[in-house]
This record gives C-alpha cells, sequence and structure tokens, in this order.
DNA sequence: ACTATTATTTATCAAATGATAAACAACTTG
DNA sequence: CAAGTTGTTTATCATTTGATAAATAATAGT
C-alpha cells in the first residue's frame, strides 16, 4: 500500500523546460511523425504543441513553417527508414534466390508495415506532392529492378541490360508488393485487425510469386 | 396530378437561375463526390460553391451541414454504386466457375477503379468513420463468402455452412482484392499510369488465385 | 552574483472557414 | 398585373488556424 502524500510531488518529474536546441527539434520531429499520421497533415499545430506540453509559437522557433515540418516529417520516415543492406540482400547470389527475397520482403515490411509509414504515405499520396512517385520510383530502381535482374539469372534468362524489363514482369513484382503493402492499408486505414501472422503471409506470396513469374520472364538466351 | 409544366427557358445559353429543389440538390450531391474526391473532406464549401457557381450559403439550403453533405456523397458513392446482379453473377451455376469470378471482378473493378471511389474511400478510411470496415463487412459478405461457397462447391468440399470458412481461405480474396484494389491506388493516388490492360490483369489474377486457393480449401466432404 | 544569451511563453494578428439571417429576385397563381 | 412563394444572393458572425513580435525566465560565462 501506499501513502497518498500530497505534500509535495517528490522526484523530479517537473516539467523539463529549455531544452538543448537539437534535442527539442528531434522531439518535436518525432511527435509530428506520430501526430500527422493520425490527423493527416491538417492536424493543427496547436494540437501538436498540446502534446508536446510546448506553446505553439515554439514550433516555429525549430521549423519556419508548417510545411517545413511536414518535409522534415517525409524525411524522417521515407528516406531515414530506408535500409541500403536491402539492396545487398537481393543481390547476394551466395545465398539461395527464395531466401533472399523472403529475407528481403519481411526486413522490408517491418519497416513499412507499421501505423506511421502506412498512413502517411497515403496521407502524402491524395494530397500528392509527388512524393509518392518519387518514393516508388527510388523503389522500383533500388530494389524492384534489381529483383528482377537476379530472377533472371536464376532461371538463365538474358540480363536486364540487354533485355529491358517488360511491362508484364514489373507488374508482377508489384503484384507481391501490393499484396503486403495492403496488409497494411487492412490494418492501419481500415482498422481491421489481421488474423494471420505477417511473416507467413509473405513467405506464401513469395512462394506463389517466384511460381507465377517463370512464364513471364523472357525466353531464355538461345543467341 | 401536378403537372410540371416547366416554361421553356429560352435558349439555355444563358447560366440558368433558380433550378428545382431536387434538381439543384443532385447537382450539388453529384459536385460534392467529385471535389471531395479531389481535396478530400477538408474541401472547403466556398471552394464548392465556387465550382458549382452558386453562391457558398446556398449549399446549405439544400444540405445542413457539411458533415451531412459528406454524408450524402458517401450514400451516393459506396451505396447506389453496388450492384446486386454481381451476387447472382457469383452464384449462377450454369456458368462455369472461372467466367464467374471473372465477369464479376471486371464489373467490380469498373466500378471502384475509378477517381472517386479510390480516393473517397481512401479519405474515409484515414479519417476513419468505420464506413469503411462497415463496407468491407458487407463486400464480405454478399460477395466474398459467395465466392468461397462457389469454389467449395466447384471443387467437392463442404458447405461453408457446415465448415466455416477458413482464415487462409478469407486470405486468398483479400490477397485477390488487394491486387485489383491496387492498381487503382497506383494510379489515381499515386499518379502512375498503368501501363497495362486493366482487364487482362484480372483474367490473370483471378487464374493465379483459383490455381493458389485449391491447396486452401478444407478436405473433400469424406462423410 | 551579475550579466548576457536564448529557450519558452504571452499576446495578437490576419486570413480562412462553417454557418446564419435578412434581403433580393425569379417564378407562380389568382 | 398584383401578390405570394421560394430559390438565390448579400452581409455578417464566431471560431479556427498559421504565423509573428514582444515579454519572460532559465541557463551559461565571467
Amino acid at each position: 500500500m501506499k501513502k497518498p502524500s500530497r505534500a509535495r510531488p517528490r522526484a523530479p518529474i517537473r516539467e523539463q523546460q529549455r531544452l538543448d536546441p537539437s534535442e527539442r527539434e528531434s522531439i518535436i520531429a518525432r511527435e509530428a511523425v506520430s501526430f500527422f499520421a493520425e490527423f493527416g497533415f491538417e492536424g493543427q499545430t496547436r494540437e501538436l504543441a498540446r502534446r508536446l506540453r510546448i506553446t505553439q509559437p515554439l514550433l516555429y522557433r525549430y521549423f519556419p513553417s508548417k510545411d517545413a515540418l511536414i518535409e522534415r516529417v517525409y524525411q524522417e520516415v521515407f528516406v531515414e527508414r530506408w535500409k541500403p543492406s536491402w539492396e545487398k540482400i537481393i543481390t547476394d547470389r551466395s545465398v539461395p534466390l527464395k531466401t533472399r527475397l523472403i529475407q528481403f520482403y519481411r526486413e522490408y515490411a517491418e519497416v513499412i508495415l507499421t501505423y506511421e509509414w502506412i498512413r502517411l504515405f497515403m496521407f502524402a499520396g491524395l494530397k500528392d506532392l509527388g512524393l509518392n512517385a518519387r518514393y516508388l520510383k527510388m523503389l522500383r530502381e533500388r530494389a524492384f529492378e534489381k529483383l528482377i535482374e537476379e530472377i533472371r539469372f536464376e532461371y538463365g534468362r538474358p540480363s536486364t541490360r540487354d533485355l529491358p524489363i517488360t511491362v508484364l514482369e514489373i507488374e508482377m513484382v508489384w503484384g507481391l508488393h501490393a499484396a503486403i503493402f495492403y496488409l497494411g492499408v487492412r490494418k492501419f486505414i481500415y482498422s481491421m485487425p489481421l488474423e494471420t501472422d505477417v511473416n507467413s503471409i509473405i513467405d506464401a506470396k513469395v512462394m506463389t510469386f517466384l511460381g507465377g513469374i517463370r512464364p513471364v520472364l523472357p525466353a531464355e538466351t538461345a543467341t
């Protein structure tokens, strides 16, 4: 049992004031990620400040405008969370292709299947700032195209350098990506709890994908 | 008998004023669908009015509040556009299963793969009003569950009445749904033009789906 | 301890925005 | 044509909201 003492609040639970600028800035940025993910970019700066237990004008000491803060949120989520190691996973031919794919998609899913990532990406898309197109272009170049190159190699097909990626091939990859992304949409946008383990879904999708893409690949090199 | 003898306005080039209430209301509703699909539900009533070439207070003559107008938009898009005939297509056993699936998904895709449907559905989800959950529940009951029942029947498996739908089965259907829906997301939210014919993608997905769901079905009836 | 610095708050502004009331004007009816 | 009905506009209100300037107070340097 505790003795309620309303005498003095023990311990310096006291609101700390005057933080170091860099620290304050990162605190604001972090909270902004969570805040805008929940309410969208029309969320009000006053409400964000309230959550941070600071006053609203203080935000403008660290970010010149609301848009600048939103820019920072993008950076935080869509740039910082990209892991260059993923590209290594995909292209590491000392590992079986299927294993690589599963590992990549599992790790990638772990990053994007979060409340913040999914919702912010969707908010950004609806608002349109070209952010999504830019991101997906990067995703295509850094991951999808490498991935198709690896699949071509695995099955003894011409390199994508010699024979450009076909519409059907990239469409297959989009399909796999859609399946994973949609899990996040269901969970974080539709508020529908997933009844299945994400990893096992990914494994199954990857295997179906590998089975399905074969007939879509260009013919074997028969020069 | 009331006779709406509308005195013919001569040469309707002139901005027509004083419309019939029911007509004005439907014009407003129609424009609101397009407007909110573009800007989201935070789109301003003044801007909507400007598009309609009417003044903003007139909106409030026909809809008591902005929320009521939004409610109407939901009705217009997510209720009115549902076609009961789809359920007949799915369950019409005089037609081969694959044909039914392809026909249903083609028709369904034609309705939901529109700028308005996709974006409004996403805006609604992000705002959360339970609308999406409600819609998807309906989709599951009226389409997906019937669809699984038909597949079970086709392959001589127990009825879903005797053996409830499994998580894996419904997951497969979600996967197919995701693939189609994501086409809309790419096009209308990410602004990425689709390079392929939607119908052929659907056909391919349906066939992959039918091949993939078989091992997931419950064992054959061995009473 | 004193002073300079600066993180933070208080006070406010101006524009935007949903909503209402009253004035206006187009159409109908007698 | 006069009068009444009602579709539409004008004028306006009360909040909300991004942003700024000045005042305040916590910390560092000497």
